[in-house]
RNA sequence: GGAAGCGUAUCGAAGUGGUCAUAACGGGCUUGAUUGGAAAUCAAGUAGCCUUCACGGGCUCACGAGUUCGAAUCUCGUCGCUUCCGCCA
Protein backbone atom coordinates (compact mmCIF):
# COMPACT_ATOMS: atom_id res chain seq x y z
CA UNK A 1 0.00 0.00 0.00
CA UNK A 2 1.17 3.20 -0.95
CA UNK A 3 0.98 6.40 1.53
CA UNK A 4 -1.75 8.57 0.30
CA UNK A 5 0.24 11.69 1.43
CA UNK A 6 2.78 10.65 -1.16
CA UNK A 7 0.30 10.78 -3.89
CA UNK A 8 -1.27 14.09 -2.34
CA UNK A 9 2.02 15.75 -2.50
CA UNK A 10 3.84 14.82 -5.33
CA UNK A 11 1.28 12.85 -8.01
CA UNK A 12 3.66 12.86 -10.86
CA UNK A 13 6.43 12.11 -9.75
CA UNK A 14 4.61 8.86 -8.24
CA UNK A 15 2.89 8.52 -11.33
CA UNK A 16 6.04 8.66 -13.24
CA UNK A 17 7.59 5.64 -10.91
CA UNK A 18 4.14 3.98 -11.47
CA UNK A 19 4.64 3.81 -15.04
CA UNK A 20 7.67 2.22 -15.07
CA UNK A 21 5.83 -0.46 -13.87
CA UNK A 22 3.39 -0.55 -16.68
CA UNK A 23 0.69 0.74 -14.35
CA UNK A 24 -0.82 4.03 -15.69
CA UNK A 25 -2.77 5.42 -13.52
CA UNK A 26 -4.72 9.47 -13.17
CA UNK A 27 -5.02 10.93 -9.38
CA UNK A 28 -6.73 13.86 -9.96
CA UNK A 29 -9.95 12.25 -9.03
CA UNK A 30 -8.37 10.40 -5.54
CA UNK A 31 -6.97 14.10 -4.65
CA UNK A 32 -10.14 15.91 -5.16
CA UNK A 33 -12.13 13.43 -3.22
CA UNK A 34 -9.43 13.50 -0.55
CA UNK A 35 -9.71 17.29 -0.26
CA UNK A 36 -13.14 17.35 -0.10
CA UNK A 37 -12.75 14.60 2.36
CA UNK A 38 -10.87 16.27 4.73
CA UNK A 39 -13.79 19.66 4.48
CA UNK A 40 -16.25 17.39 5.72
CA UNK A 41 -14.36 15.91 8.15
CA UNK A 42 -13.08 19.50 9.83
CA UNK A 43 -16.96 20.37 9.71
CA UNK A 44 -18.04 17.19 11.05
CA UNK A 45 -15.12 17.73 13.71
CA UNK A 46 -16.29 20.91 15.26
CA UNK A 47 -19.86 19.29 15.56
CA UNK A 48 -18.49 16.81 17.50
CA UNK A 49 -16.68 19.32 19.44
CA UNK A 50 -19.89 21.54 19.83
CA UNK A 51 -22.01 17.76 20.96
CA UNK A 52 -19.01 17.40 23.25
CA UNK A 53 -19.28 20.18 25.05
CA UNK A 54 -22.83 20.45 25.38
CA UNK A 55 -22.93 16.73 26.76
CA UNK A 56 -20.83 17.24 29.00
CA UNK A 57 -22.80 20.55 30.51
CA UNK A 58 -26.14 18.77 30.65
CA UNK A 59 -25.56 16.52 33.96
CA UNK A 60 -24.82 20.21 35.48
CA UNK A 61 -28.17 21.82 34.10
CA UNK A 62 -29.92 18.94 35.23
CA UNK A 63 -28.61 19.08 39.04
CA UNK A 64 -29.94 22.80 38.70
CA UNK A 65 -32.86 22.41 37.45
CA UNK A 66 -32.95 24.19 34.31
CA UNK A 67 -34.81 23.34 31.58
CA UNK A 68 -33.04 21.06 28.82
CA UNK A 69 -35.82 20.46 26.25
CA UNK A 70 -33.82 23.35 23.76
CA UNK A 71 -30.34 21.76 24.33
CA UNK A 72 -31.86 18.45 23.09
CA UNK A 73 -33.62 19.77 20.03
CA UNK A 74 -31.08 21.54 19.27
CA UNK A 75 -28.45 18.02 19.77
CA UNK A 76 -30.77 15.88 17.79
CA UNK A 77 -30.01 18.39 14.89
CA UNK A 78 -26.64 18.31 15.31
CA UNK A 79 -26.40 14.66 15.67
CA UNK A 80 -28.37 13.71 12.47
CA UNK A 81 -25.42 16.08 11.05
CA UNK A 82 -22.82 13.92 12.33
CA UNK A 83 -24.31 11.08 11.41
CA UNK A 84 -24.55 12.47 7.59
CA UNK A 85 -20.98 14.03 7.72
CA UNK A 86 -19.69 10.30 9.32
CA UNK A 87 -21.24 8.31 6.37
CA UNK A 88 -19.98 10.70 4.04
CA UNK A 89 -16.25 10.49 4.85
CA UNK A 90 -16.65 6.33 5.56
CA UNK A 91 -17.72 6.15 1.81
CA UNK A 92 -15.12 8.53 0.61
CA UNK A 93 -12.48 7.18 2.78
CA UNK A 94 -13.54 3.66 1.60
CA UNK A 95 -13.20 4.99 -1.96
CA UNK A 96 -9.70 6.17 -1.36
CA UNK A 97 -9.01 2.88 -0.06
CA UNK A 98 -9.56 0.76 -2.78
CA UNK A 99 -7.95 2.85 -5.06
CA UNK A 100 -4.78 2.71 -2.94
CA UNK A 101 -4.91 -0.80 -2.08
CA UNK A 102 -4.67 -1.48 -5.65
CA UNK A 103 -1.91 0.26 -7.17
CA UNK A 104 1.59 -1.65 -7.12
CA UNK A 105 4.83 -0.62 -5.32
CA UNK A 106 6.65 2.41 -6.54
CA UNK A 107 9.75 0.55 -8.31
CA UNK A 108 13.46 1.56 -6.53
CA UNK A 109 14.93 4.32 -8.88
CA UNK A 110 17.84 2.64 -10.01
CA UNK A 111 15.56 -0.15 -11.81
CA UNK A 112 14.83 0.40 -15.59
CA UNK A 113 11.32 0.77 -17.37
CA UNK A 114 9.44 -1.72 -19.02
CA UNK A 115 9.12 -5.78 -18.66
CA UNK A 116 11.27 -8.88 -19.09
CA UNK A 117 13.51 -8.28 -22.37
CA UNK A 118 14.53 -5.49 -19.72
CA UNK A 119 16.05 -7.63 -17.16
CA UNK A 120 19.39 -7.10 -16.45
CA UNK A 121 22.20 -10.68 -16.14
CA UNK A 122 23.99 -9.55 -13.02
CA UNK A 123 26.32 -12.46 -12.94
CA UNK A 124 26.70 -16.46 -14.68
CA UNK A 125 27.70 -18.80 -11.48
CA UNK A 126 29.15 -22.49 -13.21
CA UNK A 127 29.34 -23.07 -16.74
CA UNK A 128 26.77 -24.79 -19.11
CA UNK A 129 27.51 -28.45 -18.52
CA UNK A 130 28.52 -30.07 -21.55
CA UNK A 131 27.49 -34.03 -22.28
CA UNK A 132 29.84 -36.15 -24.64
CA UNK A 133 26.11 -38.24 -24.35
CA UNK A 134 22.59 -37.67 -25.61
CA UNK A 135 21.55 -35.92 -22.71
CA UNK A 136 18.07 -36.89 -21.35
CA UNK A 137 14.85 -34.49 -19.99
CA UNK A 138 14.39 -35.32 -16.27
CA UNK A 139 10.79 -36.65 -16.88
CA UNK A 140 12.45 -39.25 -18.83
CA UNK A 141 15.70 -39.61 -15.89
CA UNK A 142 13.35 -39.37 -13.11
CA UNK A 143 10.66 -42.45 -14.27
CA UNK A 144 13.40 -44.74 -15.73
CA UNK A 145 15.02 -44.46 -12.31
CA UNK A 146 11.78 -44.62 -10.81
CA UNK A 147 12.17 -41.50 -8.39
CA UNK A 148 9.05 -39.38 -9.30
CA UNK A 149 5.67 -41.46 -10.22
CA UNK A 150 4.20 -38.73 -12.27
CA UNK A 151 1.16 -40.75 -13.66
CA UNK A 152 0.56 -41.98 -10.34
CA UNK A 153 0.53 -38.47 -9.34
CA UNK A 154 -1.92 -37.68 -11.66
CA UNK A 155 -4.18 -40.34 -10.93
CA UNK A 156 -4.55 -39.09 -7.01
CA UNK A 157 -4.83 -35.27 -7.77
CA UNK A 158 -4.84 -34.71 -12.03
CA UNK A 159 -2.78 -32.48 -13.62
CA UNK A 160 0.13 -30.84 -12.13
CA UNK A 161 0.71 -33.37 -9.39
CA UNK A 162 3.57 -35.91 -8.57
CA UNK A 163 5.04 -38.38 -5.92
CA UNK A 164 8.73 -38.48 -5.01
CA UNK A 165 9.29 -41.65 -4.13
CA UNK A 166 12.11 -43.80 -3.07
CA UNK A 167 15.63 -41.99 -3.54
CA UNK A 168 13.68 -39.46 -5.27
CA UNK A 169 12.03 -38.24 -1.76
CA UNK A 170 14.80 -38.73 -0.13
CA UNK A 171 16.68 -36.40 -2.64
CA UNK A 172 14.27 -34.04 -2.18
CA UNK A 173 14.34 -33.88 1.74
CA UNK A 174 17.92 -33.95 1.39
CA UNK A 175 17.23 -30.85 -0.46
CA UNK A 176 15.45 -29.34 2.08
CA UNK A 177 17.46 -30.59 4.77
CA UNK A 178 20.59 -28.89 3.32
CA UNK A 179 18.88 -25.65 3.16
CA UNK A 180 17.48 -25.10 6.40
CA UNK A 181 20.58 -26.13 8.24
CA UNK A 182 22.28 -23.63 6.23
CA UNK A 183 19.97 -20.64 7.05
CA UNK A 184 20.05 -21.90 11.27
CA UNK A 185 23.65 -22.02 10.46
CA UNK A 186 23.31 -18.53 9.87
CA UNK A 187 20.94 -17.51 12.64
CA UNK A 188 17.60 -17.80 11.00
CA UNK A 189 14.90 -18.99 13.16
CA UNK A 190 12.92 -21.46 11.99
CA UNK A 191 9.03 -21.22 11.36
CA UNK A 192 6.58 -24.08 10.80
CA UNK A 193 3.30 -21.62 10.04
CA UNK A 194 -0.12 -23.07 9.07
CA UNK A 195 -0.42 -23.44 5.66
CA UNK A 196 -4.48 -22.36 5.10
CA UNK A 197 -4.28 -18.83 6.04
CA UNK A 198 -7.29 -16.39 6.18
CA UNK A 199 -7.97 -12.89 3.67
CA UNK A 200 -6.26 -10.69 5.48
CA UNK A 201 -3.07 -12.20 5.29
CA UNK A 202 -3.42 -12.41 1.67
CA UNK A 203 -4.07 -8.52 1.73
CA UNK A 204 -1.30 -7.81 3.69
CA UNK A 205 1.36 -9.42 1.54
CA UNK A 206 -0.07 -7.34 -0.93
CA UNK A 207 -1.54 -10.68 -3.27
CA UNK A 208 -5.25 -9.84 -2.86
CA UNK A 209 -6.82 -8.60 -3.98
CA UNK A 210 -5.36 -8.80 -7.44
CA UNK A 211 -4.68 -12.89 -6.98
CA UNK A 212 -7.22 -13.89 -5.02
CA UNK A 213 -8.80 -16.28 -8.39
CA UNK A 214 -5.13 -17.72 -8.30
CA UNK A 215 -4.84 -19.14 -4.63
CA UNK A 216 -7.02 -22.52 -3.57
CA UNK A 217 -9.99 -21.85 -1.00
CA UNK A 218 -11.27 -23.81 1.36
CA UNK A 219 -13.71 -23.41 3.88
CA UNK A 220 -16.22 -21.57 2.30
CA UNK A 221 -19.27 -22.93 2.54
CA UNK A 222 -21.02 -19.42 3.09
CA UNK A 223 -19.11 -17.74 -0.03
CA UNK A 224 -17.80 -15.18 1.86
CA UNK A 225 -14.19 -14.67 0.99
CA UNK A 226 -13.16 -12.62 3.82
CA UNK A 227 -13.79 -15.51 5.96
CA UNK A 228 -12.67 -18.31 3.99
CA UNK A 229 -8.96 -19.62 4.32
CA UNK A 230 -6.87 -20.30 1.41
CA UNK A 231 -3.79 -22.32 0.79
CA UNK A 232 -0.71 -20.61 0.91
CA UNK A 233 1.23 -19.77 -2.38
CA UNK A 234 4.21 -19.49 -0.53
CA UNK A 235 5.29 -18.96 3.02
CA UNK A 236 5.94 -15.53 1.99
CA UNK A 237 1.78 -15.04 2.87
CA UNK A 238 2.44 -16.06 6.71
CA UNK A 239 5.68 -14.87 7.46
CA UNK A 240 4.72 -11.31 6.50
CA UNK A 241 1.82 -11.22 8.64
CA UNK A 242 3.03 -12.38 11.73
CA UNK A 243 3.44 -9.15 13.31
CA UNK A 244 0.41 -7.29 11.51
CA UNK A 245 -0.88 -4.67 14.01
CA UNK A 246 2.02 -4.29 16.31
CA UNK A 247 4.78 -2.51 17.19
CA UNK A 248 8.44 -4.32 17.74
CA UNK A 249 11.30 -2.64 19.83
CA UNK A 250 14.28 -1.56 17.46
CA UNK A 251 16.31 -3.54 19.20
CA UNK A 252 14.93 -6.80 17.72
CA UNK A 253 15.34 -5.46 14.36
CA UNK A 254 16.23 -7.24 11.84
CA UNK A 255 14.35 -10.13 12.59
CA UNK A 256 15.18 -13.46 9.89
CA UNK A 257 13.37 -15.79 9.30
CA UNK A 258 12.81 -19.17 7.25
CA UNK A 259 10.05 -21.35 6.75
CA UNK A 260 9.27 -24.91 4.66
CA UNK A 261 5.92 -25.12 3.58
CA UNK A 262 4.41 -26.95 0.75
CA UNK A 263 3.04 -24.06 -1.70
CA UNK A 264 0.01 -24.36 -3.71
CA UNK A 265 -0.87 -22.36 -6.42
CA UNK A 266 -3.76 -22.73 -9.33
CA UNK A 267 -1.58 -22.01 -12.15
CA UNK A 268 -4.81 -21.69 -14.22
CA UNK A 269 -4.55 -21.47 -18.10
CA UNK A 270 -2.39 -23.96 -20.36
CA UNK A 271 1.00 -23.99 -20.08
CA UNK A 272 3.54 -24.31 -23.09
CA UNK A 273 4.28 -28.19 -23.57
CA UNK A 274 7.88 -27.90 -22.42
CA UNK A 275 6.90 -27.32 -18.86
CA UNK A 276 6.53 -30.93 -18.18
CA UNK A 277 7.25 -32.69 -15.42
CA UNK A 278 7.74 -30.92 -12.07
CA UNK A 279 8.60 -27.45 -13.91
CA UNK A 280 4.66 -25.99 -12.88
CA UNK A 281 3.19 -27.91 -10.48
CA UNK A 282 0.16 -27.01 -8.37
CA UNK A 283 2.17 -27.86 -5.23
CA UNK A 284 5.28 -27.67 -4.80
CA UNK A 285 8.39 -27.72 -1.93
CA UNK A 286 9.66 -24.19 -0.71
CA UNK A 287 11.96 -22.95 2.10
CA UNK A 288 11.48 -19.21 2.12
CA UNK A 289 13.58 -16.69 3.90
CA UNK A 290 11.60 -13.39 5.37
CA UNK A 291 13.75 -10.47 7.29
CA UNK A 292 11.87 -7.39 8.97
CA UNK A 293 14.37 -4.83 8.53
CA UNK A 294 14.75 -1.16 9.62
CA UNK A 295 13.78 1.26 6.72
CA UNK A 296 17.11 2.71 6.77
CA UNK A 297 19.27 -0.81 6.20
CA UNK A 298 16.82 -2.89 4.04
CA UNK A 299 19.39 -2.37 1.63
CA UNK A 300 21.92 -4.46 2.77
CA UNK A 301 19.39 -7.19 4.22
CA UNK A 302 18.48 -7.53 0.34
CA UNK A 303 21.74 -7.83 -0.37
CA UNK A 304 22.19 -10.24 2.76
CA UNK A 305 19.22 -12.51 1.27
CA UNK A 306 20.58 -12.42 -2.73
CA UNK A 307 24.34 -14.08 -1.54
CA UNK A 308 22.03 -16.51 0.60
CA UNK A 309 20.41 -17.55 -2.33
CA UNK A 310 23.43 -17.64 -4.35
CA UNK A 311 25.58 -19.30 -1.64
CA UNK A 312 22.67 -22.13 -1.65
CA UNK A 313 23.31 -22.93 -5.43
CA UNK A 314 27.13 -22.45 -5.36
CA UNK A 315 26.71 -25.16 -2.98
CA UNK A 316 24.90 -27.70 -4.88
CA UNK A 317 27.12 -27.02 -8.25
CA UNK A 318 24.29 -25.36 -10.48
CA UNK A 319 25.00 -23.88 -13.27
CA UNK A 320 22.91 -20.48 -12.68
CA UNK A 321 22.70 -17.18 -13.06
CA UNK A 322 21.13 -13.80 -11.25
CA UNK A 323 19.33 -11.26 -12.91
CA UNK A 324 18.19 -7.99 -12.06
CA UNK A 325 14.10 -7.45 -12.52
CA UNK A 326 12.86 -4.49 -14.49
CA UNK A 327 10.43 -2.52 -12.73
CA UNK A 328 7.78 -4.03 -14.98
CA UNK A 329 8.56 -7.79 -13.90
CA UNK A 330 8.76 -7.32 -10.34
CA UNK A 331 5.41 -8.41 -8.61
CA UNK A 332 3.16 -5.59 -8.01
CA UNK A 333 4.25 -5.74 -3.93
CA UNK A 334 7.73 -5.09 -4.54
CA UNK A 335 10.11 -2.09 -5.08
CA UNK A 336 13.13 -4.43 -6.28
CA UNK A 337 13.46 -8.00 -7.12
CA UNK A 338 16.60 -9.95 -8.08
CA UNK A 339 15.67 -13.59 -9.66
CA UNK A 340 17.84 -16.59 -9.56
CA UNK A 341 17.70 -19.11 -12.52
CA UNK A 342 18.51 -22.16 -13.33
CA UNK A 343 20.01 -24.08 -16.57
CA UNK A 344 17.49 -26.43 -17.75
CA UNK A 345 19.51 -28.39 -20.55
CA UNK A 346 16.60 -30.30 -21.99
CA UNK A 347 14.73 -26.93 -22.15
CA UNK A 348 17.86 -25.05 -23.15
CA UNK A 349 16.45 -22.17 -20.65
CA UNK A 350 17.17 -20.47 -17.43
CA UNK A 351 14.30 -20.97 -14.96
CA UNK A 352 13.48 -19.10 -11.75
CA UNK A 353 14.73 -21.01 -8.58
CA UNK A 354 14.48 -18.15 -6.03
CA UNK A 355 13.24 -14.13 -6.03
CA UNK A 356 14.33 -12.54 -3.79
CA UNK A 357 12.53 -8.65 -3.61
CA UNK A 358 12.40 -5.74 -1.11
CA UNK A 359 9.06 -4.52 -0.36
CA UNK A 360 10.02 -1.50 1.07
CA UNK A 361 7.13 -0.54 3.77
CA UNK A 362 4.59 -1.96 1.25
CA UNK A 363 3.37 -4.54 3.09
CA UNK A 364 4.20 -3.03 6.48
CA UNK A 365 1.56 -0.51 5.74
CA UNK A 366 -0.75 -2.99 4.58
CA UNK A 367 -1.35 -5.36 7.55
CA UNK A 368 0.19 -2.08 9.76
CA UNK A 369 3.68 -3.47 11.11
CA UNK A 370 5.27 -1.03 13.13
CA UNK A 371 8.60 -0.50 14.93
CA UNK A 372 9.56 2.37 17.51
CA UNK A 373 12.13 4.60 16.43
CA UNK A 374 14.26 4.84 19.72
CA UNK A 375 15.60 8.18 18.98
CA UNK A 376 12.02 10.05 18.22
CA UNK A 377 10.51 7.52 20.22
CA UNK A 378 7.51 7.61 17.14
CA UNK A 379 6.51 4.54 15.39
CA UNK A 380 7.50 4.08 11.94
CA UNK A 381 6.67 1.32 9.32
CA UNK A 382 9.42 -1.72 8.86
CA UNK A 383 10.61 -2.95 5.38
CA UNK A 384 9.70 -6.28 4.34
CA UNK A 385 11.74 -8.85 2.28
CA UNK A 386 11.89 -12.02 1.23
CA UNK A 387 13.47 -14.37 -0.71
CA UNK A 388 13.10 -18.21 -1.72
CA UNK A 389 15.98 -20.28 -0.35
CA UNK A 390 14.76 -22.01 -2.00
CA UNK A 391 12.12 -23.72 -4.50
CA UNK A 392 13.04 -27.11 -4.80
CA UNK A 393 10.13 -27.82 -7.77
CA UNK A 394 12.98 -26.14 -10.32
CA UNK A 395 16.30 -27.36 -8.54
CA UNK A 396 15.49 -30.57 -8.67
CA UNK A 397 14.73 -31.27 -12.60
CA UNK A 398 17.90 -29.38 -12.80
CA UNK A 399 19.87 -31.20 -10.69
CA UNK A 400 19.01 -34.74 -12.39
CA UNK A 401 19.71 -33.12 -15.93
CA UNK A 402 22.86 -31.35 -15.18
CA UNK A 403 23.90 -33.92 -12.88
CA UNK A 404 23.17 -37.00 -15.42
CA UNK A 405 25.63 -39.69 -16.54
CA UNK A 406 25.64 -41.63 -20.14
CA UNK A 407 24.36 -44.70 -18.33
CA UNK A 408 21.25 -42.25 -16.90
CA UNK A 409 22.20 -42.74 -13.07
CA UNK A 410 22.36 -39.86 -11.81
CA UNK A 411 25.47 -38.19 -9.44
CA UNK A 412 24.22 -36.79 -6.01
CA UNK A 413 25.97 -33.35 -5.24
CA UNK A 414 28.47 -33.93 -2.47
CA UNK A 415 27.08 -31.32 -0.43
CA UNK A 416 23.66 -33.22 -0.47
CA UNK A 417 25.07 -36.63 0.33
CA UNK A 418 25.13 -36.59 4.48
CA UNK A 419 21.25 -36.14 4.21
CA UNK A 420 21.05 -39.38 1.95
CA UNK A 421 23.09 -41.17 3.97
CA UNK A 422 26.45 -41.28 1.98
CA UNK A 423 24.79 -41.80 -1.12
CA UNK A 424 27.11 -40.67 -3.71
CA UNK A 425 25.04 -42.37 -7.13
CA UNK A 426 20.93 -42.79 -7.93
CA UNK A 427 21.28 -45.44 -10.58
C1' G B 1 -20.20 -29.05 16.98
C1' G B 2 -23.23 -27.66 21.89
C1' A B 3 -23.40 -24.61 26.50
C1' A B 4 -21.69 -20.75 29.69
C1' G B 5 -18.48 -16.76 30.65
C1' C B 6 -15.16 -13.11 28.99
C1' G B 7 -12.67 -9.23 25.49
C1' U B 8 -10.81 -1.82 28.85
C1' A B 9 -3.34 0.85 28.42
C1' U B 10 2.66 -3.04 28.86
C1' C B 11 0.12 -6.87 32.35
C1' G B 12 -3.82 -7.90 36.18
C1' A B 13 -8.11 -5.26 36.80
C1' A B 14 -12.24 -1.30 38.38
C1' G B 15 -16.03 1.13 35.87
C1' U B 16 -23.28 -1.35 34.43
C1' G B 17 -26.23 5.67 30.36
C1' G B 18 -23.60 11.93 31.43
C1' U B 19 -19.53 14.70 36.61
C1' C B 20 -14.83 7.49 34.86
C1' A B 21 -10.38 7.71 29.53
C1' U B 22 -4.05 9.71 29.79
C1' A B 23 -8.60 5.76 31.99
C1' A B 24 -9.46 4.22 39.66
C1' C B 25 -6.45 0.36 42.28
C1' G B 26 -2.25 -2.95 41.80
C1' G B 27 2.08 -5.04 39.06
C1' G B 28 5.85 -4.10 35.27
C1' C B 29 9.05 -0.67 32.78
C1' U B 30 11.93 4.25 32.52
C1' U B 31 14.10 8.36 35.12
C1' G B 32 15.38 10.74 39.70
C1' A B 33 16.12 10.63 45.22
C1' U B 34 18.23 7.35 48.91
C1' U B 35 22.76 3.53 49.02
C1' G B 36 29.70 1.94 49.03
C1' G B 37 26.57 -1.08 45.57
C1' A B 38 21.96 -3.57 45.57
C1' A B 39 17.15 -4.73 47.81
C1' A B 40 13.40 -2.04 50.09
C1' U B 41 11.29 2.85 50.15
C1' C B 42 9.82 7.69 48.06
C1' A B 43 8.80 10.94 43.66
C1' A B 44 7.84 11.73 38.51
C1' G B 45 6.85 9.58 33.80
C1' U B 46 5.04 5.59 31.06
C1' A B 47 -0.77 4.97 23.93
C1' G B 48 -1.94 5.01 18.86
C1' C B 49 -4.36 7.12 14.68
C1' C B 50 -6.75 11.20 11.86
C1' U B 51 -6.97 16.50 11.14
C1' U B 52 -4.73 21.65 11.50
C1' C B 53 0.69 26.31 9.16
C1' A B 54 -0.27 26.59 14.30
C1' C B 55 -3.33 26.93 18.78
C1' G B 56 -6.43 23.27 18.92
C1' G B 57 -10.06 19.53 17.57
C1' G B 58 -11.66 14.52 16.69
C1' C B 59 -11.46 9.08 16.98
C1' U B 60 -10.22 4.40 19.42
C1' C B 61 -13.02 0.39 25.92
C1' A B 62 -12.20 -6.70 20.38
C1' C B 63 -14.71 -5.33 15.46
C1' G B 64 -19.28 -3.71 12.95
C1' A B 65 -24.30 -2.01 13.22
C1' G B 66 -28.44 -0.14 16.22
C1' U B 67 -31.17 2.55 20.43
C1' U B 68 -30.18 7.68 22.69
C1' C B 69 -29.60 14.66 23.12
C1' G B 70 -25.42 11.59 24.98
C1' A B 71 -22.84 4.52 24.86
C1' A B 72 -17.07 1.25 27.73
C1' U B 73 -22.06 0.79 30.01
C1' C B 74 -28.37 -1.15 26.67
C1' U B 75 -29.64 -4.33 21.86
C1' C B 76 -28.10 -7.26 17.54
C1' G B 77 -24.28 -9.41 14.37
C1' U B 78 -19.11 -10.90 13.60
C1' C B 79 -14.34 -12.31 15.35
C1' G B 80 -11.25 -14.00 19.27
C1' C B 81 -10.19 -16.16 24.16
C1' U B 82 -11.40 -19.32 28.55
C1' U B 83 -14.05 -23.34 30.86
C1' C B 84 -17.30 -27.59 30.57
C1' C B 85 -19.54 -31.30 27.25
C1' G B 86 -19.41 -33.96 22.51
C1' C B 87 -16.31 -35.72 18.42
C1' C B 88 -11.50 -37.02 16.79
C1' A B 89 -6.19 -38.25 13.07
Amino acid sequence: MLDLKLITEDPEKVKASLAKKGCIVDFTEIIALDKERKKIMAETEALKAERNKVSAEIPKLKKEGKPVDGIFARMREIGEKIAAGDAKINEYQTNINDFVAKLPNIPDDDLLAGEKENNKVLRVFGEKPEFSFEAKNHVDICTRLGIIDYERGVKLSGNGYWIYRGLGARLEWALLNYFINTHLADGYEMILPPHMLGYNCGFGAGQFPKFTDEVYWVDSEDGDKKRAKFMLPTAETALVNMYAGEIIDEDKLPMKFFAYTPCYRKEAGTYRAEERGMIRGHQFNKVEMVQYAHPDRSREAFEELVGKACKLMEGLGLHFRLSKLAAGDCSASMARTYDIEVWIPSMGIYKEVSSVSNANDYQARRNNTRFRDKETGKTRFVHTLNGSGLATSRVFPALIEQYQNADGSVTVPEVLRPYMGGLDLIK
